[in-house]
DNA sequence: TAGCGTACTGAACATGCGTTCAACATGCGG
DNA sequence: CCGCATGTTGAACGCATGTTCAGTACGCTA
């Protein structure tokens, strides 16, 4: 082990061998995925044999553990910027200097999460339970409309954020943009603002039929289809 | 070539070879991704030889395009069967009464979703431009609220639905049920019933601040940042 | 300078993969 | 009965992968 561990930032040229590694890992992880990607392309781009990952890292898990735990270092540092004015206008700044490089990390929590890895499972916990804490907040300042449910309301807030996270090139591309960057946010903001502060709906016709039909279900199917249909067959 | 091609029902036990082995092979891939499945585990789900499968549908490419095409039917059809309201109600019904079929057709989108197949995008392609239509449709005969970007409005609300298809397992679990069924569904109706109708925000202040800061950037950046910073590292 | 531990290499190994192929079974038209 | 096409098998092939290991280079301590 070495005295230098995990604290290495990935900006200059001078990083220790391990910390290229653990980068080259990270984008290819990134880009095509934990079982796509081979430890000699990891090792080609670092510049390095093969040998040298699993002298460093034991196994290509033990590799995958490493790159979590920093990108997930990533997250938290970000979402503690965030907290701030200042570090929020910064983490924008970057953001519209090079939009390309917050992807790296972005992808690799997306695949994290659709790979089903403690890691994404973690992330999405935490992004919900605050996002739930916020509701409550917003509630009980006057900020936010009352909720019946907070933990879905959360979720459904939290939705649209995660499908940000997984399908940014999906989102771009149907708005025509070339990439991911400024512009689709910009153009999503418009649309999520109006959502968020007056709705869709003109009035509550949707709303009333939705919820008698929900109500006219439960009366109809009360005889069997009440308590527990969940993984029946699982 | 059959005479039966590719129109056979994966309901009953006398199934033809080359449908049983497209049914174990979309379960497969639904539940493991492309990438992750085997030929031979495949194989043994139909209770056939690997070789065979080499045979009907030439290489395992050949079988995903298969499994693509048949997965793709399935949604369509669904979506006419939606179409009419003794339909939909019968595409509730079978929901309710086990959640668990529809999930294989489900998770296999998914995963053409995240995996990058062209299916999944046009999957993705189709569904917004729906929604889009929708949009149109609903600001004509002023169901919905007029809409700045209908394209962009769309986007967000297909966003929720896709977020929904992508990740079944991680909403249910933060939701504290056993598995993503009528349930989920029902505790996410409302407070999207809500968000739709009323908005969340009470008042339009976070909406202004946001576009305040918006044209703030504008205006700060305009010296550089103004046209086209996507891709410049691509 | 000798010794030693650590970083590092690259060939080799075992395994699992998609695919090939020779062989067999079966049914059908002549 | 023959001949042939088709469905099916299972052993084998070639290749790519994760991992091992013997060996080299190098810097440090004594």
């Amino acid at each position: 082990m070495r005295s230098t561990c995990g604290t290495e930032r990935s900006g200059g040229d001078d990083l220790t061998t391990r910390a290229r590694i653990r980068d080259a890992a990270v984008a290819r992880f990134a880009r095509e995925g934990f079982h796509r990607t081979t430890m000699r392309a990891v090792a080609a781009d670092a510049g390095v044999s093969p040998g040298l990952l699993i002298h460093h890292f034991g196994s290509k898990d033990g590799l995958r553990r490493q790159c979590d735990e920093y990108v997930l270092a990533w997250f938290v540092q970000r979402a503690r910027a965030e907290a701030s004015t200042d570090g929020l206008r910064e983490v924008i700044a970057s953001f519209v200097a090079d939009p390309a490089a917050t992807r790296v990390p972005m992808d690799y929590m997306a695949r994290a999460v659709t790979e089903g890895t403690p890691t994404g499972a973690g992330f999405i916990d935490t992004m919900i339970t605050e996002t739930e804490q916020y509701v409550h907040a917003g509630v009980a300042d006057g900020t936010l409309r009352p909720v019946d449910d907070a933990r879905a309301t959360a979720v459904v807030m939290a939705m649209g954020s995660l499908a940000m996270l997984l399908l940014p090139d999906q989102i771009a591309r149907t708005l025509g943009e070339p990439a991911f960057g400024p512009t689709v946010l910009r153009r999503l903001t418009g649309p999520l603002l109006q959502l968020y502060t007056e709705g869709l709906y003109t009035d509550e016709t949707v709303r009333r039929i939705t919820e008698d039909s929900l109500a006219a279900l439960d009366g109809a199917g009360s005889h069997g289809t009440e308590a527990g249909p969940e993984g029946s067959t699982r």
